[in-house]
DNA sequence: ATAATTTTGACCAGCGCTGTCATCGTTGCT
DNA sequence: AGCAACGATGACAGCGCTGGTCAAAATTAT
């Protein structure tokens, strides 16, 4: 039942040093001997005994993830990624709920990796984009990946997975002008999460792209919530000339405008389409569903776990480590948009 | 900054062993030993290293927590109340989502226990009313505290933590009686969900206990899914005597009514009165807000973690530990309901 | 063939804590 | 007072592994 390294060296018929230095990735082992003792570890499914390896070693083999977010739905899945990746490389996940807007963060933050003597740590917004807690982690010498919104890898900064809202803002905004509208409004997230200002960006672009310009009244700064959404919608819904359809920056923003222009007996896709982004839960709980750009969550978050450890690995040369993943949520379409005209012709609906 | 059980025994003026014995609540330790001790373990801020108690210990310092639960916000709760009490004691969670469908999960399960050395279990619902994990469990000899549906404590069984959804129900019910409706519906969870038996069960018995009969087509089946709550709203606006309030068995269902009554034109709460259960953020995510019954997840999640440490802990008296926690959600009444007669009277909010 | 180099093993200490058992101090009893 | 009996405390080994050092063995280069 309990398989020690003491097993794997006799299978082996190797020492148990050398089996360890197998374990560490460590550098002279022949060829041949790596692989006999890696056979020797799978045949007996040998599994290393974290705590004495936590206790023996300066290393540690745990991984923090800390998180402060409203969006339930978002931490779970990334969970869920985070925990793939870790049960692949024998880490343990710790997890670490706190308020990023509390004074003291970096002083938690630092006393966390310190106490639980974390091997890495996960950040994602938003202290992905908090420079004192990148600074702080990196006086520490401690490494870790940070989840951002981006699109081009930027040289030099290599310990990133990038989520590239722009281009996907600009496929959505792209998806809106190809039903004919033209009067298309942005109701923005947070100021202060990037992810705002590149899907802003995103849709910017795209009404440039196809030679619109863009109307100030139509772009209303808000936050990531269905409170906001809802605001938002009012306000657009006062102007004189009504947009035909809504880009909100997140799923709960247009959860809200969908709620409010209900309120308001406007039909929806009929009269006003409106689209989303992340494909949460929450998007196909509205009715009619929510177009949106489908953000694999779990999938980037065991990316960044893998790029982690590629960096934990003890011998691993860092410097060499110069990947940034790229993803690109994907559009899809579904109830809530339709073209332009009011009568719903063709389909263009998914099943959710 | 690292504080060792050896600084404490110093700091105290006794040997490490003392320090030990203090820490895992051995018995034959004097009063005032016992003091020093722990003023030392405050002074110092100590905290026992997991890796080594593992290591040292036959036992284990570290527990787990089993979900496949749809509802995310419920999740992230649990977790911050186990995550509490772990840390006050010294443990570490183990998080595990999977799916209780799998034809494996006992297995899975057992894997768990063992390739992990669990010290005890968290059972949430499914997994805390699934017999046949209960009884693995049980036989591996691990501890474990199931959360699960109840209004009164069982005798014999000492693991539990009990949320007496019957009484909550109960009140609810009651809330919409006192507000002077009389056909009343009740939306329906997951028949396998024991809440959503008592939920019912509570719900008829104040109908019973003001003297009405339960009307048969206002109960209506369904599951926890905002799907089900705008079809369940649908089938009741249908019938020939509209009922004037409806109790939804959660905040989700009774999102999906509210937005299905929305759909036909029925003014809430003027005309229909709905009540949700749980709240969730969800709950005030609707326009107006819900009425629904606060369960207040992280308290009961820390409870449950206080009661499996103190099984746990090495020299407690199992058969001493009775306590069944009870905890009774408590109505909260928002903007959702109000009297009949369709006009807004008095003021029944609250401020969520 | 010999030297230079790489790979491997033997050995030891020690990470921070717990389990065992011996010792010490206290109480109760005759 | 004196001795047993017991409760409280401490000394010590060891959990499974890593990290270091050094020497022996195996390989490669010359």
């Amino acid at each position: 039942m309990k398989v020690t390294i003491n097993d794997v060296a006799k299978q082996a018929g190797v020492s148990i040093k050398t089996v360890s230095r197998v374990m560490n990735n460590e550098p002279s082992v022949r060829k041949d001997t790596f692989d006999k003792v890696m056979a020797a570890i799978n045949e007996l499914h040998y599994q290393p005994n974290a705590a004495a390896r936590n206790l023996a070693s300066t290393r540690s083999y745990s991984i923090g993830y800390i998180y402060d977010n409203p969006n339930a739905y978002y931490i779970i899945d990334m969970q869920k990624g985070l925990l793939d990746s870790c049960k692949k490389h024998g880490y343990e996940l710790l997890i670490h709920p706190t308020n990023a807007k509390s004074p003291g963060i970096v002083d938690e933050v630092k006393e966390l990796v310190t106490k639980s003597r974390l091997a890495g740590l996960i950040l994602t917004p938003p202290f992905s984009e908090m420079p004192h807690i990148a600074e702080a982690l990196e006086d520490m010498k401690v490494d870790f990946v940070r989840i951002v919104s981006g699109s081009t890898p930027s040289p030099g900064v290599h310990n990133c997975v990038l989520i590239d809202d722009f281009t996907a803002a600009f496929k959505i905004t792209n998806h809106l002008l190809e039903l004919g509208h033209t009067d298309i409004a942005f109701l923005c997230g947070d100021e202060e999460h990037s992810s705002s200002g590149e899907r802003l960006a995103g849709f910017k672009a795209a009404l440039t792209k196809h030679g619109l310009t863009v109307n100030p009244k139509y772009i209303v700064p808000g936050h990531y919530s269905f409170e906001s959404g809802v605001e938002g919608a009012k306000k657009l819904m006062a102007l004189p000339k009504r947009p035909s359809a809504v880009f909100a920056c997140n799923d709960e923003i247009a959860a809200g405008a969908l709620f409010s222009a209900r309120l308001m007996n406007i039909r929806i896709p009929d009269e006003l389409s409106i689209a989303g982004f992340e494909n949460s839960p929450f998007s196909r709980q509205t009715w009619p569903p929510l177009t949106t750009a489908h953000q694999p969550n779990s999938t980037i978050a065991s990316q960044a776990a893998e790029l982690l450890f590629k960096h934990t690995r003890p011998n691993a040369n860092k410097a060499q480590i110069q990947a940034q993943p790229v993803f690109i949520p994907e559009l899809l379409v579904r109830e809530s948009t339709s073209p332009l005209g009011g009568e719903q012709r063709g389909d263009q609906s998914a099943k959710p």
